[in-house]
DNA sequence: CTGAAAGCGCTTACAG
DNA sequence: CTGAAAGCGCTTACAG
């Protein structure tokens, strides 16, 4: 019976009793051998090892951890928005987490289904809840209420401001004042600002830092930037910022440095001012937000800001790992990552 | 006792036995409620509803399914390069799914985890596998065969080729030839291949149709085509692009349609072809693949083929929903995707 | 070193 | 319309 017909599971055997039965042992000695007990012998494990090949038996996870074994599940909720530093914080996360042997439920949140969503990861009883990215601020700050109320400890990637909440983020505060001085340091006087017409926080926070840089020199916000931004819903970045730039161009008054919400409306504008017979960097600067490797494409290539994702999420895990298991603490936690500007050739001194 | 503080669940509440202690029913009661199961008084049900309010009680999914419901969950593999195309896919089918009540199990298959995936997968009593991507080929076709000895529904999304899978994908060979003819079309006899270094299945793919397409014209695919591709490991696709265009300026034998294996590349490449003094679409043309947001971006505007994302995820959606709980079908079934190609400035006729 | 018994949190016949 | 009992597939004391 158990000579070798090892390639072709028998797929009957669904449970640890039948298993038992199959090998010939209590369902007791089967489950020390699967849960690595000491005490057993060499034969008996042998004799089990041979058999879980033999049937592919897989053991029920539900009965496990209804049984009282830790879940090691993390629920893990991500913004619908799935741009490309969205995408690397999730995956390193994920990745993070099942090194340490954690696994990893991951959600999308749209309008409206986000309580739907941390009911489920509610009823899988995960370790904890992890947000990814920016999501409506109320229903955030609901959820890190209940998860408070359950002792299920959170963390919230990139959403800042969120009341009572565990936070990762970039300070995009200062990675703003980093890039204005740079360009203040060059010179510049007068900025565009594209498409940084969104109500996100995300947004508002970089606008106080260039309020606050500019400040620092005794500059006022109102008086150094002015806008062209659409009002219709963007389709694609980058033609929204050739749309921008040109809207710049026609209207007489261009800036001598454009400042981008992001890489892509950045290099949309970057296309469109030189279409226009100007220069980068030599009439204009021109700074993006993400340093996406895109950035690398253009001529001259991107002056941009890096999130340091891979520091922010090992930030996140060792936030978030003490957590786990352990009684939640008292008094919320909030880290700021450093931001990195990384000049490139598209921001220069300003044309004397 | 049941009167007004909604606001602060008693995270106390583990259990529908302490739950039903709380209502004041009987767990049955309590159980047929929740389930929406008939027969039941109003007052009864209001009382139920009121107390779930009060206490935050969330079921436990593992006893749920453990006690024989439906787990509802399908698991999803996706491969290692988190590209645009396979990001979409993968929120297009999560999607689809969670509109039918299933939830998803992602992971992200890395070399030599995929076993251990898998059998997290099997442990958690999927009702069926996805793969989105591409894999280490034997390994798929285990698990393929794996899967259908246990009687789980599997669809391979891409990786076409493997013995008994369930397959949907771009047909890739296809995609080259419609994007080869409109070349040919145009008086295009020179070719060059920009990164189709690769023993990728979906390449080999793609360079078939590139041959079959040169073949029906009664050309030879060796005498078409050069390549200079590194064999260094690609770290920015755009550079890379450039890079290897470079190489044909260089070497003095620029074909007049240079194909890249990606937009990114293509992208890249027509900088560089620009940079030396070529004329996009005069001198050369350049087609890419996928149709990303980007092609948008360079001047002029990148001719490339587009996978139809959503038509391949609803026909995902459509072989894959029916086998669920249904006993599993005996030959397998490879659906093909229609490419499209999206003709842009960046193609245009051979310059006589 | 191995086995019989209890119990995790649910649902589902089966009685009342 | 509601309740007591059995059982899903495991693990963990507790006996032998």
């Amino acid at each position: 019976m158990s000579t070798s017909q090892p390639k072709t599971p028998t797929s009957q055997i669904r449970s640890s009793t039948e298993f038992a039965r199959y090998v010939g042992l209590a369902r007791t000695t089967v489950s020390r051998v699967l849960n690595g007990q000491p005490g057993l012998k060499p034969k008996t494990i042998e004799r089990v090892k041979r058999a879980i090949e033999e049937t592919g038996f897989v053991p029920n996870a539900y009965a496990l951890h209804l049984k009282g074994k830790r879940t090691a599940t993390v629920g893990i909720c991500i913004e619908n928005l799935l741009t490309p530093p969205v995408v690397r914080k999730l995956a390193s996360l994920q990745r993070l987490l099942r090194e340490d042997n954690f696994t990893s439920l991951i959600e999308v949140i749209e309008p409206g289904n986000s309580d739907k969503v941390i009911r489920h990861f509610l009823s899988m009883r995960v370790e904890a809840v992890v947000f990814i990215g920016h999501f409506n601020e109320d229903d955030l700050t609901r959820h890190v209420a209940e998860l408070g109320a359950r002792e299920t400890p959170h963390l919230v990637i990139d959403h800042v401001g969120i009341k009572g909440a565990n936070t990762v983020s970039l300070d995009r505060t200062k990675a703003m004042r980093v890039l204005m001085d740079h360009l203040l340091d060059y010179g510049h006087r007068t900025f565009a600002l594209l498409a940084f017409n969104s109500p996100a926080r995300s947004v508002l926070d970089r606008l106080h830092g260039i309020g606050d840089a500019l400040a620092a020199r005794g500059l006022v916000l109102e008086q150094c930037t002015s806008a062209h931004d659409g009002v219709y819903p963007r389709v694609n970045d980058f033609e929204e910022g050739r749309r921008i730039a040109r809207a710049f161009v026609e209207s007489g008054k261009v800036p001598t440095a454009f400042i981008a919400v992001n890489d892509e409306v950045a290099i949309g504008a970057m296309h469109g001012l030189q279409e226009a017979g100007l220069r980068v960097p030599q009439d204009v600067s021109v700074a993006g937000f993400n340093n996406l490797d895109v950035c690398l494409m253009p001529t001259p290539a991107l002056t941009s800001i890096d999130q340091r994702i891979e520091e922010t999420i090992q930030v996140a895990q060792e936030v978030l790992l003490p957590q786990l298991g352990q009684p939640l603490r008292a008094r919320s936690l909030v880290r700021l990552i450093e931001p990195l500007l990384v000049a490139r050739g598209s921001t220069g001194p300003v044309r004397s």
